[in-house]
DNA sequence: AAAACTGTATCTATTATAATTACACTAACC
DNA sequence: GGTTAGTGTAATTATAATAGATACAGTTTT
């Protein structure tokens, strides 16, 4: 899949975080996800068309959130952003054989179901809950940090 | 999503309509699907790896399959392929930043979670059971056909 | 031995994706 | 009112993924 979705759910998981009051600027953020500011530009901007942020030029301007963090589903961001991960591609060719049209719009019917059976599944998860979930991820990885990790393991017995 | 996947899938198809006996050359298969012999050869080369077709080699060799159409579920092609069609992709920089790492570890797990909905969804489709979907679409295109349809539409209520 | 195939690697062309640059525009601040 | 720090967006370039093409070794049948 496009990394322009990925890019996307992590800018407005930065965005839930940032509650300092203060716009978050496209450069700060594309350092953040590790791309591109202008990149970043573009991806909020259909993200703003779509209603999800909330953007302001000029100075001190940048991107916040436009919805709770528990109403943003990855579902909204999914269609936002346009993904059609499961869109079948065909060959361009204009062949007008109906054995192979057809084929080919029995498969098409069938993946555009599986796309809606996904954005149920995304409709489920939040970037509140993602958040929640890395929050946690991020202390159980922390527990194998050097630091935390005695050099003798014979010390843990003590 | 990849075309291989469409191409393993509509020569199933077209192997499961085979019921003359020989066996389907990778450059009559070509011909049906709109790609290269040499393309069909290889992705029937995984699909036979994956024991969905039998190969052989030689003067009058070529494919046919190894199972009852209604065996084969679109589950098995898509697991032969490895689509990974719901697969994020990252960037590739080794950055240890423990947020980013988090944050990733939990979408990776959620599309993972995804894929497996997504296959559970494919093994429902079945090679016969498109064949039989595909055929009916055929029948009902076949009434849009010129010959079917009067020059004077008045003809109708005639 | 010749013919008709598959199996597979390699090269090339095409397309999709991402990074970069550029600049017009906007709003805050002094 | 001009400078500054930002977005919006288009255009260009670089890179990567995909597909097409070619080539040829290996395998069966005739
Ligand atoms: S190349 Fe796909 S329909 Fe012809
Ligand atoms: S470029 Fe993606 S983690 Fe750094």
């Amino acid at each position: 899949m496009n990394s322009e979705f990925t890019i996307a759910v992590h800018c407005l998981i930065e965005l839930a975080k940032n509650t300092s009051g203060h716009l978050y600027s496209s450069e700060a953020l594309s350092q953040k996800v590790h791309t591109h500011s202008a990149r970043v530009r573009k991806i909020m901007s259909t993200l703003r068309k779509n209603e999800l942020v909330v953007t302001k030029e000029g100075i001190r301007g940048g991107y916040r959130l436009n919805l709770d963090p528990r109403e943003i589903t990855l579902a909204l961001v999914y269609r936002a952003i346009a993904c059609e991960a499961l869109k079948l591609n065909w060959c361009s060719c204009s062949e007008s054989d109906p054995e192979l049209i057809s084929v080919r719009m029995v498969m098409d019917q069938a993946f555009g179901e599986a796309e809606v059976l996904l954005e149920e599944y995304l409709e489920r998860l939040t970037i509140d809950s993602l958040l929640r979930q890395a929050e946690k991820v991020r202390e159980s990885l922390s527990c194998l940090c050097p630091e935390n990790i005695p050099s003798d393991p014979q010390s843990i017995d003590k």
